[in-house]
RNA sequence: GGUCCCAUCGUCUAGCGGUUAGGACAUCAGGUUCUCAUCCUGAAAACCCGGGUUCGAUUCCCGGUGGGAUCACCA
């Protein structure tokens, strides 16, 4: 079988969570069957439109890396793929139910209909549309809604590719609407007629609708089609209570997770984790592992809920598991202030040196800032700080004296200019570095948390940053013995406490 | 309320008649020459309840309970 699939969405401007799940279960499913993933815009909703809602969606697909081979932007066999610019097929189909007696115009106002709704409502019992179809319905026109006719009042049995073996009762039979007073069509029959002209081979979408598939199943058989396989997936919840993710519940949005600093691969990694597993204990997966294992037999009926702290955990993995150029392409829009005038070279090794330490990318300004501009020094956090405050001043201004003649050493032996311009060579690294500072240790004859505590500080004034050969390495011979040096000057120059 | 779906640690889950009920996130306690992060080790933590089938049920069946979804000229 020649696997089609789809995704298609309302362009409300708001990609959610759910959405890309949405679109990453047909992702998989088509490609690993070297199958056609379709973006097919659902645009019906006059009301609820929203002018830069496609590109946004676009953007977003994109940036996941949820690739299409037919869509509204790049055409394809059965285009057009908006809706709107389809009004002829659905009227072709709904023109075929009307000559087969399987449709006719609702005369009623949307007011009369509430009426009898609820009046239904009133003697207990649950409204059908069907109990007050009209006998002598006027012939159907642009203006009118176009109503379904069920004729076979009767239990619906079919198979669900997650959920198993469904059924739904006649009671869920009604003669919904095909075609809105406004000549577009309701989803309920769109999305049929579309799937079919398409040839899309499943459909997946989220259990809400599953409390209409007796009404599509009914569609399907009249309209003489034969019905695809049915993929719906159960909701994601939101992170407290029983209740499905929604923008009300405070959930975000794909776009600002995207500029909170969260990867892509995190963000579907995370998504097709939540109710999918391979069977193994594996729970990293990237998008070509994940169109290898995934398997709709595995996945979960019952919703899961949405953790974020595990979203951050996986954004870390990846963050830490991507190659260097990956990432900096990434973090492109996240670097602080001070970053602005530096080169792309100098960024990266800086990018380098703090990889394992960010959780998302936004990190990247608190985590960088004191490499590309030096730091205001805060005399504070050396006098205060736990293994420091029982040093007197004397004894810190030796340590950090001794210090720079080690590191001094280290640079002439190193041929180093003064130009911060020209590339670290020789003997300026982290291994030399590692073993000046090891030798500091016996020449002072302090602890690692005295003397390291110092030069760490003294560096940076940051309350975190990468391991001192890595951070002196970094910053480079002239940098770090200037900003010890000041630092010396500082203590040489205020009064003791 | 009608209809439909679901049910293992706090969370995501493995399990498909016999297991010390496994893993991951989170939490807590340790460890790693400085901080933060990583990494490593360890701890605490679960089969919704009641029947039935069976030599034996977390697993199969029924009922309850709980939760969810849906009852639009929205998708």
């Amino acid at each position: 079988m020649k696997v089609r699939t789809r995704f298609a969405p309302s362009p409300t401007g708001y990609v959610h969570i759910g959405n890309i799940r949405a679109a990453l279960f047909p992702y998989l499913l088509a490609k690993q069957n070297a199958g056609k993933f379709i973006l097919r815009i659902e645009d019906t909703d006059q009301n609820r439109f929203v002018a830069d809602a496609e590109a946004v969606l676009i953007d977003t697909l994109k940036w996941l890396g949820l690739e299409w081979d037919e869509g509204p932007d790049i055409g394809g066999p059965y285009a057009p793929y908006r809706q709107t610019e389809r009004r002829d097929h659905y009227i072709k189909w709904a023109e075929k139910l009307i000559k087969k007696g399987l449709a006719y115009a609702d005369p009623y106002t949307p007011e009369e209909v509430d009426a009898f709704r609820k009046e239904s409502e009133k003697s207990k019992k649950p409204f059908l549309y069907r109990n007050y179809r009209p006998e002598n319905p006027p012939k159907w026109q642009i203006g009118l809604p176009l109503r379904f006719k069920q004729t076979k009042i009767e239990r619906k049995y079919w198979h669900d590719a997650i959920m198993g073996d469904l059924e739904a009762g006649a009671e869920t039979l009604d003669d919904f609407i095909l075609i809105k007073a406004d000549g577009l069509p309701t989803y309920n029959f769109a999305h049929i007629v579309d799937d079919a002209e398409m040839k899309c081979t499943h459909v997946t979408r989220g259990i809400e609708y599953l409390s209409s598939m007796a009404n599509y199943l009914a569609l399907y058989d009249a309209l003489e089609l034969k019905p695809p396989i049915f993929v719906h997936m159960p909701h994601i919840m939101a992170p407290s209570g029983n209740k499905k993710l929604g923008k009300r519940d405070g959930a975000k949005s794909v776009q600002e997770y995207r500029a909170e600093g969260y990867l892509p691969e995190a963000m579907l990694n995370f998504l097709v984790m939540l109710g999918w597993n391979d069977g193994t204990t594996t729970d990293i997966f990237s998008l070509a592992d994940m169109t290898a294992k995934f398997d709709l037999t595995r996945v979960q009926r019952a919703g899961a809920r949405f953790d974020e702290k595990r979203l951050l955990w996986l954004n870390g993995q990846w963050i830490r598991r991507l190659d260097l150029a990956k990432l900096f392409s990434y973090v492109r829009d996240f670097w602080g202030p001070t970053a602005k005038s530096t080169s792309e070279s100098r960024k990266m090794e800086v990018l380098e040196a703090v990889q394992e330490r960010l959780k998302t990318l936004a990190d990247l300004p608190a985590l960088t800032e004191y490499f590309f501009a030096p730091p205001q020094i805060d005399l504070a956090m050396i006098t205060e700080h736990k293994s420091l405050k029982n040093l007197t001043r004397p004894q810190l201004i030796t340590m950090l004296e001794v210090s720079i003649l080690k590191l001094e050493t280290l640079a002439r032996v190193s041929g180093t200019s003064d130009s911060p311009l020209l590339p670290m060579s020789g003997h300026w690294n982290t291994e030399s570095l590692q073993a000046a500072l090891n030798d500091l240790l016996a020449d002072t004859a302090r602890k690692p948390a005295e003397l390291f505590s110092l030069l760490r500080i003294a560096v940076s004034f940051a309350p975190f940053s990468p391991e001192l050969p890595r951070t002196f390495a970094v910053l480079g011979p002239d940098e770090t013995i200037s900003r010890l040096k000041k630092v010396m000057a500082a203590l040489a120059e205020t009064p003791n406490a």
